[in-house]
DNA sequence: AAATAATATCGAACCGGTTCGATAAACTTA
DNA sequence: TAAGTTTATCGAACCGGTTCGATATTATTT
């Protein structure tokens, strides 16, 4: 309709070789009067990109109540469109068996590279490694494997919210935990512990009577087992940190059932500030995590390792940010 | 390898046409040995199909508290594998320009379908209805478009909720709603008078008095405001019923403010049965839909209509059940 | 036994782009 | 002004499948 060739058009498209401005001008006016799309398919065909990122999650997180991981998935559709690139997701459950179960995109080579979103089994990320996908990984990451990540500042999330609680005077302060595998927790676990050393603390942070870990999966229940556990031991427990609002959400139910005031006679700060912890009686302290960011970071560094895959890799650290509410602070005015 | 030649082994793919038992076993073979998968792309070239379905949904939906959404997500993509389709998602805004931002894959038909989850632009429905794409609704319809859709039954679930209140003998029973415009509320709210009614208690229903309702987005907000309005014309008001459990919350949050004792005083009961119901104080009475199975079904549902688009549309109804906690019961053991 | 139908396989066109090499025109440079 | 460059465009091969018609073989019917 340009009077051009296909072989024109297609320069005109991706701006490289030689082209006329009138040509391009002619071109652009067709493409944009009839509104011309190329044909994906064709395009991927021709070229060795397919403009499509896998985004794999496990479909236990998936479906959790908390939209951590659906936010992480957010961000990185919002940053993909931006690009013109497409989001394939798959869900693996935890006990894959490899090769059986690979989300399908891996195996017939549909996507350009992929985005892990919190923990899957290692040997998927192994395999995939193995294979040389470029990979990204959020919220999660395998110690002998050097794999780009997005990580959140676990560590001075729970400094900062250590430091709340001392600047109170307080200085019995436990921790509730879950799944120790998972690297995000265990980096809480240490912030908590490190900074309390710092504090001078170290004493109370190193006994167990103060801290409840355990290997399974954080739930509620793991927070007022966890709460519960520590209680018995320590009863005049002041404060605790929880490795993330799930476990403190169950910290603080159960201290509501045992008659202990939240935070008169206990302070509960939680870590990730999910949806609902504003809503929670009381409302929930706890570490602010940009997840929707978290996603985009990770799609753009993704398309940028697709680019160069040449280049080294690199973690890159997401500061997050202490949200005051009431279950560290007493109440003031009727509501806080 | 197998020593046929390529349309050979297409139909062997495909099981279309004829191809001995001989040719076929030794093709299979060369195919199991080298884990031989057909390029997306070109299958997608060659045939008019692409073997991609288009997800839907409003980014407000997606990064919600509740995982509502990311759960109809997941059931879609659990049979979506089955097929051995891909899933792509697109979040849109609630404030879109057509055609500017109309999902890509939509454009450069990418996708044999598509689902939409949840309240959408109306004029991003009717846009695509009218460009003929196989289209699925879930928990979504528009009242003058013959599209099919997977709905829960949401009236049959307030009828549930509403006898399970006047089997304790109460009827002072309000109603606190939120979006008025999304189909599955308003049914909520029909539901709600039309089981009001046949037990005779239809002055109350129809009283303005008792129910709540508004047109935004429901949040936690809508369920305390709402509330608050109802008790101060109602002020021995027994029993609410929630739009869904984010409203009922709400209600809860606002109860509990006012020192009003749940279920004592007033009882709540909710919808969706969300996964942090169950953790509330007391935990939430509430109406328990089936989201993963949704999921599913509207993936089967437009597979279906791809193969066969000739054949009329429909509605399909899931079921939802009552599942009664402590919001709406009293308390026998400690916990219940 | 001949005619017809069913089965089996393949060659070649085609899907809609990308990209390389060829060709020609317009500029530079010696 | 001839030779060499840069700029502009295009033809044709190619990506890896699917599908239609042609052809050959085998089975069935009359």
């Amino acid at each position: 309709m340009a009077g051009v060739s296909t072989s024109t058009v297609s320069l005109v498209l991706s701006g490289k070789g030689y082209v006329s401005d009138d040509t391009r001008e002619r071109v652009q006016k067709v493409i944009d009067d009839y509104n011309y799309r190329p044909l994906r398919s064709a395009r991927q065909l021709a070229s060795d990109r397919t403009g499509n990122i896998g985004f794999i999650i496990s479909d236990i997180h998936l479906s959790k109540s908390e939209a951590f991981y659906s936010r992480i998935l957010l961000g990185a559709e919002l940053e993909a469109r931006n690009h013109d690139v497409y989001i394939l997701i798959s869900t693996v459950g935890m006990n894959i068996e490899i090769p059986k179960d690979i989300p399908r995109f891996t195996q017939s080579r549909d996507v350009d590279g992929i985005i892990i979103a919190g923990s899957v089994p290692k040997k998927l990320v192994r395999y995939l490694h193995n294979r040389d996908i470029p990979i990204v990984l959020v919220d999660f990451n395998i110690e002998d494997l050097k794999i780009d990540s997005v990580i959140m500042d676990n560590r001075s999330g729970m400094k900062a919210a250590v430091t709340h609680l001392i600047d109170q005077g307080i200085e019995r302060i436990g921790f509730v935990g879950g799944s120790y595998h998972h690297p995000s927790i265990r980096e809480r676990f240490e912030g908590y512990q490190l900074a309390m050393e710092r504090a001078g603390l170290g004493q109370i942070a190193r006994n167990p009577d103060f801290y409840y870990l355990e290997d399974s999966e954080t739930t509620v229940e793991t927070g007022k087992v966890g709460i519960a556990a520590i209680l018995k031991k320590v009863t005049d427990l002041q404060a605790v940190l929880c490795a993330n609002d799930t476990t403190a959400t169950g910290c603080l139910l159960q201290l509501n059932k045992l008659g202990k005031d939240v935070p008169g006679e206990v302070k509960v700060v939680g870590f990730d500030d999910v949806n609902y912890a504003a809503i929670t009686q009381p409302p929930l302290t706890t570490v602010h995590v940009p997840k929707v960011r978290m996603g985009v970071e990770a799609t753009k560094m993704l398309l940028d390792k697709i680019e160069k895959p040449e280049q080294g890799y690199q973690t890159r650290l997401i500061p997050v940010e202490l949200i005051i509410r009431g279950s560290s602070v007493p109440v003031n005015g009727q509501d806080r």
